[in-house]
RNA sequence: GGAACGAUGGCAGAGCGGACGAAUGCACCUGUCUUGAAAACAGGAGUGGGUUUACGCCUACCGGGGGUUCGAAUCCCUCUCGUUCCGCCA
C-alpha cells in the first residue's frame, strides 16, 4: 500500500511516479482516494471533538451523582451528542473502507532507477546472456515433453486424468530430480536464511498483505468454505510471519527461506505453454525472503540477485538477466530482476526466478514494522525475495540442454548428491 | 466435533461501572551515589489517528466485532484464538 499521508502531502510527486506504469486508470484511482481522504479527516475531527465533549460530561455527571444532584441536562447533551456520533461513525466506516479499498488497488511507486516500458517488450537485458554455446547440437532441440514421455519421467496425460488440463507430474528419477533440485536450492542459502516450512493454505489477510488480494483474486484458489486461498508462493506465509509486529533493529536483517508447492489458477492464460512443464496450476519452488531497513534493501538486493545467479550458474545453463520495466512489473513491485534459462529444445528463455524489492509498500500492507535502538515511534521495515530455483522450468531447462545423442540426459553435477547415484537419466531400453 | 476455563502494557500479574493508559514486580532508559560496576534512591518510558510553525492539545486502543449506559478493561451478546479433558485421526 502507498503511504496516504505521502499521497496528502506530496500528490504531484506520487502522480509523477505511477505515471511511469503506463496505466491511466491508477491516476483516476489516485484522485478518488485524495477525496476519500479528505472526507475522512473531516469526520475524524468532529467525531473526536464530539466524544471528547462527552468524556467530559460524563465526569461531570459523575461528580453531580456523588453529590445528588441533578445530572439530567448532562445526560440529555450526552445522549445527543452520541447519537450524531453514532451517525458519523457509520460513515466513517464505509469512508474508511472504501479508502482502504482504494488505496489496496493502487500499486507501488517504481524505483527511481527502473527503467521506463509499456510491457514486457520494454523489459532490458542487463547481464549476459552467459554460458551460451555458440551453438546447439540437433539432439539438444527436443523439446522436454517430447524428451520426458520419452524416458519416462513425466506423464502428464494420467496427471491430466487426475486433476485436470494444467497440472502434470514426474515419475521416477524425474520425480528426483525434481526434488534434488529443491534440496540443491535449499542447501545453497543454508548459510545465511533460516528454513521454513510454512502452511500452503493461509487466510485472506494473508495474501492481502503481499498484494495478491484483493485485486488478483481470480489468479488464485479459493477455499471458500473455510475461507483459506491456496498460496501462489511462499512469499505469502513468510512475509506475513511477522505481520502486525515491531521488530527490533538489531533483529534485522530477517532473513528465511522455504520450499512450497505454490498454486495458480493462470487466468487468462489458457491456451498457453499448454505442453509440459512451462504454466501449470500448482508447482514447486524454493523461495527466499528478507525483511530489512530501508537503508540496507539495496545491498540486500545486490545480495539476491548475486545469490540466485550464482546458483543458476552452477546447473551449467546458458542464462541471462533481466531488469523488468515500470509498465510490466507487479503491482507489490519497486524493482524487479528475472533470471531467464535458455531452453533449445522449445527455444524460449524461461524465467526461472524472479527478484523483487517491495521498498514498504507489503510491510505497510501487513503492518509490519521495526524499532530503531534508542528512538522513538516505528518505521516500516522493506521486504524483498527471491525464487532461489522454480522446479518446472529448470527441470525442463535440464532435458533440453543435457539431452545426449541416444535420448538420454545428463544430470547437472551439482545435483548427483542428490540422485541417489544416478548421473544420467537413462533410456527406457537401457 | 463436545465440555470447562482463559485472553490486560516487553514479560509476569492486579483491577470486575466513574479520577484506569491502567496497581505491583521483573526487564528497559535517565539521573544521584561510586574510581568503575552492583546495590539503593529519584525520575522516565506504549501504539495508531486528528490538530498545531512548535511546546502541546484532543481522540482511540485492556484478543476482534456488536450491545447496555451520561460513563465500560469492568455488565450482556457474538466471533476468533489459547489451555485442559473427552471423541476422532497421520
Amino acid at each position: 500500500m502507498i503511504d496516504v499521508r505521502l499521497l496528502r502531502t506530496q500528490p504531484d510527486q506520487v502522480r509523477t511516479a505511477l505515471t511511469r506504469r503506463a496505466k491511466p486508470e491508477i491516476l483516476e484511482q489516485l484522485d478518488h482516494a485524495l477525496r476519500l481522504d479528505v472526507r475522512l479527516r473531516d469526520i475524524v475531527t468532529e467525531r473526536d471533538a464530539s466524544r471528547a465533549r462527552i468524556n467530559e460530561l460524563s465526569k461531570e455527571v459523575g461528580v453531580l451523582r456523588r453529590d445528588k444532584k441533578d445530572a439530567e441536562p448532562l445526560m440529555a447533551e450526552s445522549r445527543t451528542l452520541g447519537d450524531r456520533e453514532k451517525v458519523l461513525d457509520e460513515e466513517y466506516l464505509q469512508v474508511e473502507s472504501t479508502l482502504r479499498d482504494v488505496l489496496l488497488r493502487i500499486p507501488n511507486l517504481p524505483h527511481p532507477e527502473s527503467i521506463d516500458g509499456a510491457g514486457s517488450d520494454d523489459n532490458k537485458v542487463v547481464r549476459g546472456p552467459l554460458l551460451m554455446p555458440t551453438e546447439f547440437a540437433a539432439h539438444q532441440r527436443v523439446p522436454h515433453w517430447e524428451t520426458g514421455m520419452a524416458l519416462g519421467i513425466l506423464d502428464a496425460e494420467r496427471a491430466v486424468k487426475i486433476s485436470g488440463a494444467m497440472f502434470t507430474m514426474q515419475r521416477g528419477l524425474g520425480a528426483t530430480l525434481a526434488r534434488a533440485l529443491c534440496q540443491f536450492a535449499l542447501d545453497r542459502h543454508a548459510d545465511a536464511f533460516e528454513e521454513i516450512r510454512p502452511p500452503s493454505l493461509v487466510t485472506t489477510a494473508t495474501l492481502t498483505a503481499t498484494g495478491q488480494l484483493p485485486k488478483f483474486a481470480d489468479d488464485a484458489y479459493n477455499i471458500g468454505r473455510d475461507d483459506l486461498w491456496c498460496i501462489p508462493t511462499a512469499e505469502a506465509p513468510l512475509t506475513s510471519m511477522h505481520a502486525g509486529e515491531i521488530l527490533d533493529e538489531s533483529h534485522l536483517p530477517v532473513r528465511y527461506m522455504a520450499f512450497s508447492p505454490c498454486f495458480r489458477r493462470e487466468a487468462g492464460s489458457a491456451g498457453r505453454d499448454t505442453r509440459g512443464m512451462l504454466r501449470s496450476h500448482e508447482f514447486d519452488k524454493v523461495e527466499i525472503l528478507a525483511l530489512t531497513t530501508p537503508e540496507n534493501a539495496p545491498a540486500m538486493l545486490e545480495e539476491f540477485i548475486e545469490r540466485v545467479t550464482a546458483t543458476i550458474a552452477a546447473l551449467g545453463m546458458p542464462y541471462r538477466l533481466l531488469e523488468i520495466c515500470t509498465g510490466d512489473m507487479g503491482q507489490s513491485h519497486h524493482r524487479s530482476i528475472d533470471v531467464e534459462i535458455y531452453a533449445p529444445g522449445c527455444d524460449q528463455w524461461l524465467e526461472v526466478s524472479s527478484i523483487s524489492w517491495f521498498s514498504d509498500y507489503q510491510a505497510r500492507r501487513g503492518d509490519i514494522r521495526f524499532r530503531r535502538d534508542g528512538k522513538k515511534g516505528t518505521e516500516f521495515v522493506h521486504t524483498l525475495n527471491a525464487s532461489a530455483l522454480a522446479v518446472p522450468r529448470v527441470w525442463a531447462a535440464i532435458l533440453e540442454n543435457f539431452r545426449n545423442q541416444d535420448g538420454s540426459v545428463a544430470i547437472p553435477a551439482v545435483l548427483h548428491p542428490y540422485m541417489r547415484g544416478a548421473t544420467i537419466i537413462p533410456t527406457k531400453r537401457q
